[in-house]
DNA sequence: CACATGATCGCCT
DNA sequence: GGCGATCATGTGG
């Protein structure tokens, strides 16, 4: 397993979302870790993305992580009870990340365990008190590059109806032989 | 299967 | 004061 790296992060965003599909996910938890294969992701692209939290260069307490060197965590709170995960890219003062929608956990667990990007953190217990966490000096959280590559499928992105016009842009990316994709076939239970 | 709705609260204007 | 980078549940076809 290898980590991915510094630089990695401060990539083009796009390239990143599309490179972490089959990337694996992992937390520190009690001493113990636990993974997750991400098979969903979306890029945010910084001050000209109407859709991003840093849309006109917006720059608050909650974003400000956005605003940090790539590998860095951003997580917030959405309609007050779910969290969203997002790896910070590029550089410093260039505000874009990728979020991460879905995942795929241990064979024994329910498929649906981790669909969704307020099901993947309440699956690995990542709240608020992750935003701005580095992951590239050894902290509890750490991702790993994969190891195939998969198939990739493309889309618009989710629930951003009102950023105008970048609302079309094809900035989600999945991995199309995953069951653990969103907005799929509903595999409840 | 396709909507429709309620929950719940921090953030931003 | 309004509204989300969501999810679970409920209705109707």
């Amino acid at each position: 397993m290898t980590e991915l790296s510094r630089s990695f992060y401060r990539g083009n965003t796009v390239a990143v979302a599309r490179s972490l599909i089959g990337a694996s996910f992992a937390r520190r938890y009690r001493g113990a870790w636990y993974l997750a294969r991400i098979v969903e992701t979306e890029a945010y692209l910084g001050s000209n993305d109407a859709a991003a939290h840093s849309r006109g260069g917006r720059r608050t307490a909650r974003v400000e992580p956005m605003y940090a060197d790539g590998g860095h965590l951003y997580v917030f709170l959405v309609y007050g009870m779910h969290h969203c995960a997002n790896v910070v890219t590029r550089r410093p003062g260039m505000p874009e990340a990728v979020l991460i929608r879905a995942g795929e956990g241990p064979p024994e667990a329910p498929p649906a365990l981790l669909s969704g990007p307020g099901r993947f953190c309440a699956a690995l217990g990542i709240t608020a008190a992750a935003t701005g966490m580095d992951i590239v000096d050894g902290s509890d959280y750490r991702l790993y590059r994969r190891d195939r590559r998969p198939r990739i499928g493309v889309s618009p992105r989710i629930g951003v109806d009102y950023a105008a016009e970048a609302k079309d842009w094809p900035l989600r990316f999945y991995d199309r032989d995953s069951r653990a994709v969103s907005g799929r076939p509903r595999l409840r239970r």
